[in-house]
DNA sequence: TTTGCAAATGCAAATGATTGCAATTGGATG
DNA sequence: CATCCAATTGCAATCATTTGCATTTGCAAA
């Protein structure tokens, strides 16, 4: 996993001959508001709604520049949907629950013995810094539960 | 992690009033003959070879199709593309280098403890079944570290 | 400041994936 | 074996995403 980053992002933007533009500021800025899981529609919306017209092209082309220099990650919805969140100072995964959509967080550290496990067997480095898990969570089980009894009383 | 089937799929098809088309043998045979990790795309070259034409938006549906009834497991590639893989004896999950391209397979057994870490503390019951984990193989690590004393020596 | 050039954008076309709807058809029933 | 109905398909329209190319524009250097 790499975790570098905390630099200033405009700063890390200007690196390596990148240029800031205004686009990129205000999509970066979009991606920040908009908080956790945001799809690339959802930041031209937002975008949109700032003042001036930035190309949807635009929009999928800095996310992806985002996601090359690391201050933004990205995931699929089971629905093949991209979503693209921030990232921030604590790494972490999410479980997806399929019934309810309810998103939860799991930090890092479950992980890494994972990752330390395939690090040794197979001298792999993984970068994956930020997945998904689906299944059903807590609540939704109990409601199945529930819904189990009730079905065997009326038989 | 659910494991069901090896019920011959046929029958798992015919099961609860869906309908065994010969789109849908084809397009289930395509799978099963390209072997692993194949897209959308691929299945339709592949069927349309066979001989009759099937439509494009059924190979789609029909690829949906086989992933409910869980004869298929997808996951998605560094570039947002899709791949279906026909769902094996063996549950496994992959390794994908993003440097070459390379895909090791990881035995599930690998990947229980975190599953069942996140069951007992989140009380979520994981269904993924088959994901991947993006970063760097062996071989091209130590390219990388060669090309790391080159520069040195360079200098 | 002005200039030069590669990086970035806008635009439009291409490609990939999804969806509504009318026509077709598997397979259960009589 | 004929009939019927809901499941499935084909088709075309729509939506989402990517790409090529001409134009614009950061920004570094003069």
């Amino acid at each position: 996993m790499t975790q570098t980053l905390s630099l200033e992002p405009r700063a890390l933007i200007r690196k390596q001959g990148f240029r800031l533009t205004p686009q990129r500021q205000m999509i970066f800025d979009a991606v920040r508001e908009l908080g956790r899981h945001c799809t690339p529609d959802e930041v031209y919306a937002r975008v949109q709604r700032k003042s001036m017209a930035v190309n949807r092209a635009t929009v999928y082309r800095t996310l992806d520049f985002l996601l090359k220099l690391g201050l933004v990650t990205t995931a699929h919805l089971r629905d093949n949907q991209v979503i693209y969140e921030l990232v921030g100072q604590a790494p972490h995964h999410h479980l997806v629950c399929q019934k309810c959509d309810k998103i939860e967080v799991v930090d890092h550290a479950l992980v890494q013995p994972l990752f330390n496990r395939i690090e040794r067997e197979f001298e792999f480095e993984v970068k994956t810094d930020h997945f998904m898990l689906f299944g059903v969570c807590k609540e939704c089980r109990e409601e199945d539960k529930q819904e189990q009894v009730l079905k065997i009383v009326l038989l």
